[in-house]
DNA sequence: ATCTCGCCGTCTGTATACAATCCTAGGCGA
DNA sequence: TCGCCTAGGATTGTATACAGACGGCGAGAT
């Protein structure tokens, strides 16, 4: 996703402008897309509307529809928490496999780089904090644990749940909480993040993978957090502008 | 799935042809895919080829290459292994999401009735099971079982990972083994079937998912000894026809 | 008033011609 | 001999015309 800034065929750019459009709330949950019309807005013929619209569907961002179409996804908040826990099972099998498996001194040493630098974000008052390398060096993090297992099968299917932009492990980071609040707990992130590292290293499955679940419950609260307080912060947070408004059950 | 037989268009025919030749092993991993021999062979033209392709991507058995086209994916051992535990794992979760929140009563009669069914094929010879019947209703169990949770998200991951012929939950059934030692590891599993209700039933979490995870080991062990007895036996196994010989490590 | 049948419009399915791109093989030059 | 560069073939990308299928709407019959 990354080399495909500076788009060269009709495809891809159509792939990136609809993903923009469905991720930024463009089109409600449930709308279909029709491939005529996208053509004449795109100023495009259909066919790469067809191929954007059939890899959209491989991201989960658009649904097949009986006899043909596709419509947009649409996903309620019980479908965000959901998505959240199964981000917290995956990351947790692959922190519990890792560490029954053993893992090499270089993925161990990288690792622990990091983490060194996440470190390197926080200052000495409470809320003094680099969001924006922490922000990045989180979603490292996030990526080279969900590599440790070993195994592309566990890596896959985690890249897959990431992908939403709600599920990102990033997702909820630059919220509208007071940056005194918003510090500490990214501090407690952080001791999440180097007892993960600590429990797979001296072989702790289940305790690797229990940490694992617990630091995405985390992003699940301050998520629940977000949703229960001002609505309007809510409705700014891009990661959410999919989300139907509404449904709020399951607490 | 179901309704796809007596296709109708050509990217259905196309479709199901292109899957049923890589679950049969003809195309060997890492093979490319061309639109046009496809097409020509298939009698039909580049675009129908393409939108089978694309679906096919979709269910993982093709992957994107840089620059266009297509690649059938490949699966060593370890991967058939990784997604064995990949579905235990997320059963575990719909089964303790299923305690955690509780079910229905409708629901629980509806798994519990199929317990029932499950029972009767069993004989009293040690050896006497209805393998025909038990496949199907074992089938049935673990659909029901995922819808437990009443979470869709989980729901669709679960079909996701058990649509790979050999991560289905009946996938090493109907094995190569002598009828007594069969029927009585489908006895064992059936008590682990009963079991994870009942623990659903109870309210008990972790009960449930560490019962779920231990009965897709189960599964995976039946694997195991395939792979470790006669290798005629698992080169004949229909789940194991895109799976590449050779590698076996990670037991 | 309601149900049914058939027409028609709209949307996707398909074929095909042409364009653009990528990879490779071969030759030329340093 | 090695490397680069070019030319050509192979393969996908794109546009477009036509075909087919589904659904809605209206007219007619009961």
């Amino acid at each position: 996703m990354a080399q495909e800034i500076e788009a060269k065929t009709h495809t891809t750019r159509a792939l990136i402008e609809l993903r923009q459009r469905i991720l930024s709330g463009a089109f409600a949950g449930g709308t279909r897309l029709f491939e005529v019309a996208l053509a004449e807005e795109l100023q495009i013929s259909r066919t790469p509307v067809r191929a954007a619209m059939s890899r959209l569907a491989e991201e989960g961002l658009l649904e097949r529809v009986r006899n043909g179409g596709f419509v947009v996804r649409s996903f309620a908040y019980a479908d965000v928490l959901d998505t959240i826990e199964l981000r917290g099972v995956l990351e947790g099998t692959a922190a519990r496999l890792a560490a029954e498996r053993g893992v090499t001194e270089a993925k161990l040493r990288e690792i622990n780089d990091i983490l060194t630098r996440l470190d390197a974000c926080f200052g000495a008052a409470p809320g003094a904090v680099d969001f924006v390398s922490y922000s990045d060096l989180n979603g490292r993090y996030h990526e080279a644990l969900s590599r440790l297992a070993d195994s592309l099968t566990i890596e896959r299917e985690i890249a897959r749940v990431t992908h939403l932009p709600f599920a990102s492990p990033s997702a909820f980071l630059p919220t509208g909480l007071k940056p005194e609040a918003f510090g500490r707990s990214l501090r407690i992130a952080q001791a999440q993040h180097r007892a993960i590292v600590e429990a797979i290293a001296a072989r702790e499955g289940t305790r690797a993978e229990a940490l694992a679940r617990e630091h995405a419950r985390a992003g699940r609260e301050n998520l629940a957090r977000i949703f229960a307080g001002d609505r309007d912060v809510a409705s700014a947070m891009p990661a959410l502008a999919l989300v139907e408004p509404g449904g709020r059950d399951r607490a």
